[in-house]
DNA sequence: TGTAAGCGAATTTTCGAAACTTCCCGAACT
DNA sequence: AGTTCGGGAAGTTTCGAAAATTCGCTTACA
């Protein structure tokens, strides 16, 4: 059996944070709050890429001033989710097939690493929340195209929990910021390929628990390699207008 | 430790760098000029580490409103050099040994990956720039303790910009924007490191030019691996006070 | 008919002040 | 002596309006 250390329980989730880079803007209250509802429409394409977001709209829509709004948009540019140009405010960052095969092969790294690194330092709370975590995954089935959409961002929360609790015991906060960056960004194509998705696909997740709470490190990378790649090539055949370049019709011309 | 995973780096395809993440916050005058201002007085340690950031200060500072700094506050939070608490505002980000060790161990993977494809995808022009960027590295020695600050500013624009040239065909847009913010991060330690510095180094950058011109991937990328680790050996062993823990002391009262 | 300039509306950017929270210090009480 | 409570100052957060800029439409002209 895998060497479990003894370790004091209140490092189970949070780990060695000493001098981790500060994912989130800190729980400011109203911009924090603003900040999370506009990822979470971004990245469900509620607003939608290329989108040019007005302060007059966004101001009705979230029901908060221009400052705010300004600082959590801000906030966005630097996560990769949100563009801005000099005197033209701010707009929905593009997609493309060529965005998601390169962040994809970068995830392929980070998601390995860490994931090798936290079944290393892995705790009896690690692997307990691994199995909550999927248990609550796997009462939801994969969303259809015609769920409903509170299904599929419930469906989605999971999922991301899921994953994060693999990971949690990863010892590199630097590690750890890049792959949460880079999840994100995917979730932005994982929800277009389930908009879309005509296809079904075989439970990886349990296998990857299981391979987990196994602790077999190469058998665990292998399949989440898989599981990345699968997701990529599912998107790029079965979602339509997901195109090699950016999408973004360059000049308008009139006519 | 920690060997570096071989990776098919021709997978990523061509991609266009059209998608790319934007690491600016864009060309918007007044704020843009201000976090360009905090961020290089942040990598100086003109602001020190964990030093409080007041808006009184910095309003007089950098002669501009709270909502501009805010902004640019905001947006050295997701690059990891500012922090933030509901309430207590925003502080320079904490520095640690630790926190060295784990960037520079991201730092090996991402500079070799971006440096072996963009050697792949040299171009006349790329060669061009860095022997340019090289030429006026080599102009100015590396400064010693008793330089003037300005000289080491000129040093660490002109290191920046060569290191900068070597990865600029890479054809990754993800690697090279967190390449980029993980080599601002080592920035601020490479300041400390100047600052401190008893031992002389030999020139690393002159065999890397040449190993990178001559299109040697595996001695470009050994060679790299070689100079960011020899960068946190030198850092540990002479910069005083840089250890293991966050180095935070808890309560700081002015003086 | 095509091009360029000009004007008005819409939008972004910047700012200073009001509202709110936290922190510090002294006084009263156990 | 130590602890708790309260008042005042310092600092942060949020907001709406003024200033600056861009965009689209109309008009003038070759």
């Amino acid at each position: 059996m895998a060497r479990i250390l003894k370790m004091p329980l209140e490092t189970t989730t949070r780990v060695a944070a000493t001098t981790a880079p500060q994912d989130v803007l800190a729980e400011d209250a109203a911009t924090f709050d603003v900040l999370r509802r506009m990822r979470e429409d971004i990245l469900c394409c509620v607003l939608k890429p290329d989108q040019r977001l007005r302060f007059g709209e966004l101001r009705q829509r979230y029901d908060t001033s221009v400052g705010t709004l300004r600082e959590a948009l801000s906030h966005l540019v630097s996560e990769g989710l949100a563009r801005t140009e000099a005197g033209r405010g701010f707009s929905v960052a593009p997609i493309s097939l060529a965005d998601f095969l390169d962040l994809s092969e970068l995830r392929v790294y980070l998601e390995t690493r860490t994931l090798a690194d936290a079944i290393h330092h892995g705790t009896d709370a690690w692997e307990a929340e691994i199995v909550s975590a999927y248990f609550l995954l796997s009462k939801l089935k994969p969303p259809r195209t015609d769920d409903p959409v509170a299904v599929k961002r419930e469906w989605a929360k999971r999922h991301k929990r899921f994953h994060d609790s693999l990971v949690a015991t990863c010892t590199s906060p630097w590690s750890l910021h890049f792959r949460s960056e880079l999840f994100d960004q995917a979730r932005r194509y994982h929800w277009l390929t389930m908009i879309h998705a005509r296809s079904r696909r075989p439970n990886e997740h349990l296998e990857l628990r299981d391979a987990v709470l196994a602790r077999d490190v190469d058998l665990s990378c292998r399949l989440i390699e898989k599981h990345i790649r699968t997701t990529v090539e599912q998107a790029a055949s079965e979602v339509p207008g997901l195109t090699m370049d950016a999408g973004r019709p360059g000049k308008r011309r009139r006519g």
